[in-house]
DNA sequence: TATTGTTATACTCTATAACTATA
DNA sequence: TATAGTTATAGAGTATAACAATA
C-alpha cells in the first residue's frame, strides 16, 4: 500500500469530456430558450441585433468582416444587412480603395435601437440571473469569455 | 470628503445586465459554432442526439415528456422521433394505461450510438477546453448548471 | 486568376392550426 | 370536453453553387 500522500491536484483533464458534454447541452437549450424569450416589440432577430451591436462598437465594417465575426457565410450576412438596411438601421456604401467591398455602418436609428434594446432585450435573461451570488456571476463571466474565444477561434 | 472606507463588497446586482449581455452573445455564437463542428460521420442532428441522450439515461419516456425536456413543441418531437425510429435508434410503443401516449425507448443500436458518439461528438469541444485550468473548468460547470436551470425553468 | 459580394435555390429546424384517437 | 400525439403547412435562418464586379 503506498504511503499516504497529499490529495493529488484534481486531474482537470479527466473532467474535460464531461464538462464539454454539459456545456454543449446547456448551450443548445439556452439558445432555444433565448430565442423564445425575445421581446415582442422588437422585430429584429437575435442575429440582426448581434450585427447591429457589432456596428455600434465598430462604426463601419465590411460585409465580409461582419460575416466572419458572426460566423455566417456571406450570403447569410447579405440577407441580414438587406433586412437592416430596409429598416433604416444601417446603410451600405461602396468601398473606396477596394470597390468590391461593401462598407456597412450604423444609422442614428440603429444606434438608438441598440441603446434602447440593450436595456430591454437582456431583461428576461437578467431577471433569471437575479439572486445569483458574486461567485456565480463571476463563473458565468469566465465561461462566457471562454465560449466567446472558442466560438470565434 | 468621506473617510476612506474598505472597498465595498462588489454590488453583484449591478453587474447583472452586463453579464446577461455577454452570456447571451457567447451562447449564440457558441451554438452556431457547435452546429458547424459536428462530426461528419454522424448523421444525427444535435437535437436528435440530445433526445437519444435523454433516452439513454431514462430508458423509456413519453413523447410529450421528451418534448417538454427538450423544450420543443410536440410536432417537432414527433419529427425527431420519426427520424430516430427510421434509423433504428429508438422504438415506439403504445402506452398501456393511457393508450393515447407514445412511449419511446432506446434500442441497443441507439445505446451503442450514444456511447460511441459521446466519445467523439464532444471531441471538438473537449479539444477546445484542453489547457483550461481547474478553476476555469469549474466556472464552466457552474455556468452550464445555471444555464440548464434557466433554460428549463 | 483570385476575391468580394449577390442571386438563386434548397435544406434544417421549428412553430401554429387542424385533425385523430383516447380519456 | 380535454388531452396526447400526428399531419399539413409555413416561416426563419442558414448553406452551397453559380454569377457579377473588381482587383
Amino acid at each position: 500500500m503506498p504511503t499516504a500522500q497529499p490529495v493529488p491536484a484534481p486531474d482537470a483533464t479527466s473532467d474535460i469530456p464531461e464538462v464539454a458534454s454539459v456545456l454543449r447541452t446547456s448551450v443548445m437549450r439556452m439558445r432555444r430558450r433565448l430565442a423564445n424569450e425575445r421581446h415582442p416589440d422588437n422585430d429584429l432577430s437575435l442575429g440582426s441585433m448581434a450585427v447591429l451591436g457589432a456596428l455600434y462598437a465598430n462604426d463601419e465594417m465590411t460585409l465580409g468582416a461582419l460575416a466572419g465575426r458572426e460566423r455566417v457565410q456571406p450570403p447569410s450576412m447579405t440577407r441580414m444587412v438587406n433586412f437592416l438596411e430596409e429598416g433604416g438601421y444601417v446603410v451600405r456604401r461602396q468601398g473606396e480603395t477596394d470597390r468590391r467591398q461593401v462598407l456597412v455602418s450604423i444609422t442614428s436609428k440603429g444606434r438608438r435601437t441598440v441603446r434602447k434594446d440593450r436595456l430591454s432585450r437582456d431583461a428576461w435573461l437578467a431577471q433569471q440571473l437575479v439572486g445569483l451570488d458574486a461567485d456565480e456571476l463571476a463563473a458565468i463571466r469566465t465561461a462566457a469569455s471562454i465560449m466567446e474565444r472558442i466560438a470565434t477561434s
